[in-house]
DNA sequence: CAGTGGTCTAGACCACGGT
DNA sequence: CCGTGGTCTAGACCACTGT
C-alpha cells in the first residue's frame, strides 16, 4: 500500500485545521493533489469525498473544491429501544400496559399523521420501568391499516416499541424534541411532583406504505439525552 | 458507466427491505454478487460500503456481511449558531450581556473540564433574543488559558457563542439535553413563568490543546428540537 | 491456512456547470 | 467549450480472522 487515503486524509485535515487552506479558499484540483502526493487519483477523491460528507468542503464539478466556512457542527443521537437502553444501563427491564383501546384520534395527531379528522386509531399507554422504578411513559397512536397485526398483540407482554420495531420497519420519520410540565395523570403515572420539568420525545414514523405511528415520550428526571461531538 | 454503484446500491436496499436477504443472514460475497451484476468489484464494493456505514450490513473480513438484526435508528441535529437560528426563523436577532467576570468556578463545571478545583474561569451570562423577546439564556464558562484573546472582547458586540464557533474551532464535545424548571431569576430574563419547564442543552467543547468551554443553554418555551429520520 | 473484505493503481469516459 | 469532480473497470496485493 503507497499511500492509504487515511493517511491522505489525516494530512488533507491538518492542512485545514493549520489554515494552510483557508477557509472559503479554493484547494488544488484532484490531479494537482495527485501529482503531488505521488498517488492515483482516486485515492485523492476518497480523502476528499471523506471530507465533504463530513461538511469541512464543498464540492462542485468545474468549480473546484472549497474549504467550508462554518462547518455546520452535527449531534447524533441513537434512538434506542427502550428495553435495551435500561438494560444497558444495568437495570431490570419492566413494562405495564396501562390503556389500550381503539379511539378517534385527536386533530393534532391526525395532522401529524397525515389522515382525515375523525379516523379511529388504536391508542395505546405504557410505562417502561427499570428496576421497578418509572423510567418513560410512553403514549402511541397507531395506524391499524398499515400494522393490521398489532391488533391481535397481548401489549402487555411485548412492548408495542419494541415489536414495531422489529415488524414495521419504518423509511423516515419526524423527531423533536422538548420539555414539558407533568400534569397530576403523568406524575402520578413516573413517580415524580406535579409540576416536574420533563424531557419529551415526539415521534412520527412511516414507510412506503403510509404513516405507521405517533409517539410521546415522557421521561422520568433527571432523565438526559447524551452524545459526543 | 455500466452499472452505477447508486443503482447497486439501491438494489441491495430493495433485497434487504423485502428479506431476499433475510435479518442476520450471511449475503453473499462481494465477488459472486459482482459476477451475478456483471460488474467490478469495485462496484459492488461501494454499495456495500455505503450500507455497511449507514448501520444496515455488519461486515468482517474473511466472515462475510451479515444484515444487521436491528439497525440502529440514529437522529442528526444540527447545533446552530445561535444567531443563524433566529434569523433563519425570519426573526430579528438581538443579544444582551448579563454578565462577565472572573470566578472560582464550582466543582461540577471543573469536573466537566477536566480542571483543577478551584482554578478561576471567565464566566458569563447573556440573554439571546429573537424579535426582541427572550430566545435562550446562555450560562457559559471559558477557559482563558486556551483562548485568551476573549478576555479583550467586548462581548456585549458580539456574542461568545459567535466568536468562539470562528476563533476557536474544537476537535471533540459532549453534548446532553434535558428538561429543568426555571427558578425565580431565569423565569425573570426569560420572560417565562417561575416553574416552565425548559430545555436545557449543556455542552463542553475541547480542542487538541484542552477544554474550551462549558456552556448550558436554557431555551425558553414553547421551543423544541426539530429533526428528521 | 484460506476466504473475505479493504484498498491501490492506471487508464478511461462521463456529467455538470462556469466562463 | 473544457476543466473539474464522479465513477467504472480490471487486476493486484494486503490485512484480518474464522476454522
Amino acid at each position: 500500500m503507497a499511500h492509504s487515503w487515511q493517511k491522505i486524509h489525516s494530512e488533507f485535515v491538518r492542512r485545514i485545521r493549520e489554515r494552510d487552506w483557508q477557509p472559503g479558499e479554493l484547494i488544488p484540483s484532484e490531479s494537482d493533489l495527485a501529482l503531488e502526493l505521488g498517488c492515483a487519483r482516486v485515492t485523492v477523491n476518497r480523502a476528499l469525498r471523506e471530507l465533504a460528507d463530513k461538511g469541512f468542503l464543498d464540492r462542485k464539478r468545474k468549480a473546484g473544491t472549497r474549504v467550508v466556512l462554518n462547518p455546520e457542527r452535527k449531534a447524533t443521537f441513537v434512538i434506542p429501544v427502550i428495553r435495551l437502553e435500561v438494560e444497558e444501563k444495568g437495570a431490570r427491564y419492566g413494562h405495564r400496559l396501562l390503556q389500550r383501546e381503539m379511539q378517534p384520534a385527536p386533530a393534532d395527531v391526525l395532522r401529524c399523521m397525515a389522515m382525515a379528522i375523525g379516523t379511529e386509531l388504536l391508542f395505546m399507554r405504557a410505562l417502561h420501568l427499570a428496576d421497578e422504578s418509572p423510567f418513560v411513559l410512553e403514549e402511541r397512536w397507531v395506524n391499524t391499516a398499515i400494522v393490521p397485526d398489532i391488533m391481535n398483540l397481548d401489549l402487555s407482554r411485548i412492548s408495542a416499541n419494541e415489536w414495531l420495531v422489529n415488524n414495521a420497519p419504518f423509511s423516515g420519520g419526524d423527531l423533536s424534541l422538548g420539555a414539558c410540565k407533568a400534569d397530576g395523570a403523568v406524575a402520578r403515572d413516573l413517580a415524580c411532583a406535579v409540576e416536574d420539568a420533563l424531557l419529551e420525545t415526539r415521534r412520527t414514523t412511516w414507510s412506503e406504505s403510509g404513516v405507521i405511528t405517533a409517539v410521546r415520550l415522557l421521561h422520568a428526571p433527571p432523565y438526559r439525552l447524551y452524545t459526543e461531538l
